[in-house]
DNA sequence: ATGAAAGCGCTAACAC
DNA sequence: GTGTTAGCGCTTTCAT
């Protein structure tokens, strides 16, 4: 450590060239002579020599994309984050990886860094965005950033120039509840998820609807609104067991709760899907980790990834692009999900 | 979008001082008398100026730390690179994350990338540096870093100049082997990992050690080399029960691995833990996550971020550090692992 | 306390 | 093709 810093200057002097030279071979953006090329080539390999790129952020574009995720530590935004980050890599972009932790304040922070940073474009997943209603504070901030930065989600902010690129959660409840009726089953419940968030809104709209659409009678008591973890899918389908007609069918609002809702069906000694079949969203590497594995409807992530960083791109690049995309869901059937009344299916009466 | 840029020369010009006072009253690195104070304040915020901060860091310090990691899509990386960021933060630093998604050509790219950046420290977890034997390559390059920056790394890179902190492995393994032999096993299992990997060839070594001291017979067949991931586990476990005597517990060389084994062995239709008792090592959330509850080593994630981060912080400040610092591992006992022979503990015999 | 001015290390007109 | 020069937006001596 602690040793004088080359640059540019000491590369040129020492090739007996000028600064601009030696930039030139650095960015070839312009044509050098093969011999002074190689010249200078020679001398910044000697001496290991790494232009400094906050130096030329400043003197030019920072090619920085700043990524805000609600918690980077559930595998559904790890997942998302890094088709993100591989696509930003492939077009020759940096990414700056924002951790909200699900804290509002970090929110803000975050977007204000980024903004400091001068980040080209702002690509939020997660959070303030997935609200049903807009944050009109954080609505304010953005319009400030989206002045001179583009600001391109997975949800929405109603009064704001953000541009939403999301998932069809409308589509992907119609391609669970149709895989399900198809099966046979009429008796389906939804557990997990907050009413509050726009996705589980859209959802449990169109379950409802569905229910309606199929002929088959809608119980309130079938829905278990709660969070997306373990616990909240444990606890509704506990409650579930034990106040109501057992359904036949379990919708799960998201792959970690199906966990829980698996040890509850399992805490009962019941089977899945023999006596109740499960589905759930995400399809992250838990739907396979688990036994049985899980039916889930699948979000293509890289798709999703390069159409977050290609938008942004296109975006700063003033292309023209809409303001509104839509991700289309699909549905990976595993073993979590089954006919009605097909019990014993392996010839076990038990796990 | 598409705005002029507001610069200090603005804010300046419209406040009749000169760019030096703005300067001083952003950093508040110098008095300023409240009543220019106040007046620069109050067009600041009239702006809603914020100060550009590659041009910050390119006249003063970056104040960003680097960090890579192996996968963050692995809850054990997301864990600890989550306490790695909030450490920072606290201090005043940003963090710049790099994801290596286990490829040597991307390891070095982002270490270019951190060094170019400027960041004053780099802090790697995961990949080369937990090689059993280093990497000359890596390692030179690693030493054209440590030049200039420090370098601290969960593992080791002989011959550099690299700060290690990392987990005493050996005393995680003597942990789980007291916590089992103590429960009266003698047929002990180890499942998953690559010898070529550091922590697992000292967890190995350990793990043979010990069932010699204690006097229990050790059988090559009882370790079942693999990765890292369910699937490992999965098949390690499987091929025990095909090929062996069925040992009484399973050492599993993570969470995640631990999974799959438990999956081979609910397919025996064998018990958790009345036939077999279950330990692994990482503590993510999966081992909360599925029934039974593992029994895991943490490596208390807080307290490792915070000191990878404090330790960079003070090799930055030139303060002394030691080259090599250990993290205690500690064992969370849940309700994978039971005394042997306590078949039919909660009246299950089944599942 | 405040301003003038010299960097920080690079890029990009502009001139030759 | 190549060098000169003026920035990029901020911080920080150095005077006053």
């Amino acid at each position: 450590m602690a040793e004088q810093e080359v640059t540019i200057y000491d590369i040129a002097r020492e090739a007996g060239v000028s600064p601009a030279t030696v930039s030139r071979v650095l960015t070839s953006n312009a044509r050098v002579s093969d011999k002074k090329r190689e010249l200078v080539e020679g001398i910044i390999r000697k001496h290991d020599f790494r232009p400094n790129a906050v130096a030329r952020q400043l003197s030019s574009s920072t090619r920085i994309l700043g990524l805000m995720t609600a918690d980077i530590r559930n595998p559904y935004y790890a997942a998302l984050a890094v088709e993100c980050e591989k696509a930003a890599n492939e077009r020759g972009y940096t990414v700056l990886l924002c951790n909200m932790l699900n804290s509002r304040a970090m929110e803000e922070a975050h977007l204000e860094k980024l903004y400091a940073q001068r980040v080209e474009a702002i690509i939020q997943i997660g959070c303030r965005v997935d609200d049903l209603a807009t944050d009109p504070a954080y609505a304010e901030l953005v319009n400030r950033v989206t002045r001179t930065i583009p600001f391109i989600c997975s949800g929405k902010l109603d009064g704001t120039e953000a541009y939403s690129i999301r998932i069809d959660h409308a589509e992907s409840m119609k391609l669970v509840m149709e895989h399900l009726v198809t099966l046979g089953h009429r008796d389906i419940a939804f557990i997990g998820g907050e009413r509050r968030v726009q996705s589980t809104h859209e959802m449990l709209q169109q379950y409802i609807y569905l229910m309606g659409s199929h002929g088959l009678s809608f119980r309130e008591t079938y829905i278990k609104e709660g969070y997306y973890d373990e616990s909240s899918g444990y606890n509704g389908m506990k409650s579930l067991l034990d106040h109501d007609t057992v359904p036949s069918a379990v919708i799960a609002i998201n792959d970690y709760s199906a966990i829980g809702i698996m040890r509850a069906v399992f805490d009962r000694g019941l089977s899945i899907p023999g006596d109740i079949s499960i589905v759930s969203f995400d399809n992250t590497f838990l739907s396979e980790a688990v036994e049985p594995k899980l039916t889930s409807v699948d979000y293509n992530y890289p798709e999703f990834g390069k159409t977050l960083v290609e938008s942004a791109l296109n975006i700063i690049g003033k292309k023209a692009v809409s303001n509104l995309q839509f991700i289309r869901p699909r549905l990976i059937i595993r073993d979590s999900s089954s006919g009605l009344k097909n019990f014993h299916k392996n010839g076990k009466s038990c796990q």
